[in-house]
RNA sequence: CGCGGGGUGGAGCAGUUGGCAGCUCGUCGGGCUCAUAACCCGAAGGUCGUAAGUUCGAGUCUUACCCCCGCAACCA
């Protein structure tokens, strides 16, 4: 079985998760889904990232250890997506001596072999906020947290020699152009970092202690990058007692980053790794962020929403779906109660829903819920139209959005992916009205009837199914509401259009999602972003 | 002259190698009655940022200019 080792960022735990990050997760949850769906055999770690000075601080304030935080915050972590039904194969915490334990190792072997080395660390230093500042993110010459004074400083600091592997690099780029995903992204760092010539990476500090000591000189701390994205390799064990997670899973075939940290996986990660001398990861897909309609998530702004609230409210599925469909690839989404809301009433509850609902009730009018089989009477139907076409119309064009919906699953497009779906639920929605059942009925064309009826069945059960790694429950409560057998739930089952026999569809159909009203509803959602 | 992306009907967006300007929502009108007042069809609405150029023909190529947005090295 092919292996697919997938990973998300580990998370700063320096505040609420809010639904940007639930974004991430999903994300990368849901490509989990569809690749075990297509076989593969699927890892995907998660985390946190526990240590640095800004950990520190917001322990203080809340009049706790740093460690007493992090607990805290790792359990919110794991909590939350329990309740979105993140299905991560392990969670890593880089306060956990298993990854401690491998990143002093990885220092020292690094300083041994001279890609790390002793000099000092220069930049702009306020002393309140107790930051580094660079140049460029000063404002006005001041601190860009508190508007302060900056000072110069300098402190002894290790650095990282990245200059050495610059070139071995940049070959790497231009022999693995999908290396970097979306290729915007990819430019970005080319031409910013490589072309111009990388500077050497700070890798420990002095200011602050909360974090990993160098072994051989434990005044200095592990700066965060070595110490944040060697998780990926330490959660699999390398350089323990049990590398076989290691030997299974390494390289990774992608790590999901968000735009912001793109730099540090595209560029310091690859370099690290060659000086590890490990195998570089296959793919890099740095998603864009949630926005909100005046700007940024900010506390001040009041327009901070959480996962919590909207699931427990609208359900996990819908959550799921708003922000996957969203979010197109590679780009910014943005968020709004309206829009969250429209989202739901239409494509969820009229488009699907309604087509669940309307094919089971005429199942149930017509044939006691009961189908035979497949057919394809060659009848003539509203306006003299051939039945048989009109069949093999729509049978072509649910074929063709399968193709269409794996390549996008494929290539990480989930938000195109989706919205292929939502055609074939349009266009089936559209085949009721073709065929007009209800003159069929009236006009005592039965067979021909029947067969509508099973070309609807067919095509709902196909969009269960490829709705599947995002909309789980909906997807179940579809099938087993058309009682389809287990054999005909599977992903590779899509490609079959004519198995499904003597089905008994349920008497009283559930409805999928309730119409909402739009005008509370959006009320609503505004209080949770109070 | 730091690098890159973008300015398209009320809103949000598609537009491959230049060939009658599309989609979703909104607005207006119609159809249908199986269904969650849901579904289906049609119409109105665009000087495609500005100016000039290449071409039989440019949203699509060239040049200049005006706006907006990413990235620009160690907060993550």
């Amino acid at each position: 079985m092919q292996k697919f080792y997938l990973t998300t960022p580990i998370y700063y735990p320096s505040g609420k998760f809010h639904i940007g990050t639930a974004y991430t997760e999903v994300l990368a949850d849901t490509i989990k889904k569809y690749k075990k769906a297509r076989g593969y055999e699927v890892y995907l770690l998660t985390g946190t990232d526990e240590h640095g000075q800004k950990i520190q601080k917001v322990a203080e304030d809340r009049n706790k250890t740093p460690q007493e935080h992090v607990d805290e915050m790792a359990e919110e972590a794991k909590k939350l997506w329990k309740l979105m039904e993140i299905d991560y194969d392990d969670f890593i915490r880089t306060t956990e001596s298993r990854h401690k334990k491998v990143v002093e190792e990885i220092f020292d072997r690094l300083m041994e072999q001279g890609d790390i080395y002793k000099s000092e660390y220069e930049g702009w230093y306020c002393m309140p906020c107790e930051t580094y500042f660079t140049e460029t993110q000063l404002v006005d010459g001041k601190c860009p947290d508190c508007g302060r004074e900056v000072t110069k400083m300098k402190e002894e600091s290790y650095f990282f020699n990245m200059k050495k592997y610059a070139n071995r690099l940049i070959k790497f780029y231009e022999e693995n152009p999908n290396f970097i995903l979306p290729e915007s992204r990819k430019n970005e760092l080319f031409n910013n970092f490589l072309k111009p010539g990388l500077e050497d990476l700070c890798v420990s500090r002095t200011s602050f202690d909360w974090g990993i000591k160098v072994r051989k000189d434990p005044k200095h701390v592990i700066y965060v990058w070595l110490d944040a994205l060697t998780n990926y390799i330490t959660a699999l064990g390398y350089l323990s007692d049990d590398d076989s997670l290691m030997k299974k899973y390494w390289p990774a075939d992608l790590h999901i980053v968000g735009k912001d940290i793109i730099r540090f996986h595209g560029i310091y990660w690859p370099i690290f790794l060659m000086a590890l001398d490990l195998p570089l990861p296959k793919q890099i897909y740095a998603h864009g962020f949630i926005t909100m309609k005046d700007g940024k998530m900010s506390k001040s702004k009041g327009n901070v929403i959480y996962p919590e609230p909207l699931i427990e409210r609208y359900g996990l599925d819908s959550f799921k779906y708003f922000l996957l469909r969203e979010m197109p690839y590679g780009q910014d989404g943005s968020f709004s109660p309206e829009s969250f809301v429209e989202r739901f009433n239409y494509d969820l509850c009229n488009d699907l829903g309604n087509l669940l609902n309307r094919t089971i009730g005429m199942i149930n009018k017509y044939f006691d819920g009961e189908i035979s089989g497949y057919s394809n009477p060659e009848t003539s139907v509203n306006d003299n139209i051939n039945l048989a076409e009109l069949n093999s119309k729509i049978e072509k064009y649910s074929d063709a959005i399968i193709h269409e919906v794996e390549n996008f699953f494929d290539t990480y497009h989930i938000s195109n992916a989706i919205s292929q779906t939502w055609e074939l639920v349009s266009r089936t929605n559209k085949y009721v009205d073709e065929t007009a059942p209800w003159i069929l009925a009236k006009e005592g064309k039965t067979e021909a009837l029947k067969s509508v009826m099973y070309h609807l069945i067919e095509n709902l059960r196909r969009i269960a199914i490829l709705i599947t790694p995002y909309m789980k429950h909906t997807s179940e409560k579809i099938l087993t509401q058309l009682a389809i057998p287990g054999d005909l739930r599977t992903w590779d089952s899509l490609s079959d259009y004519r198995r499904l026999e003597n089905l008994k569809v349920t008497e009283k159909p559930e409805v999928l999602f309730a119409r909402l009203d739009a005008t509370t509803e959006i009320e609503n959602i505004k209080e949770m972003m109070k």
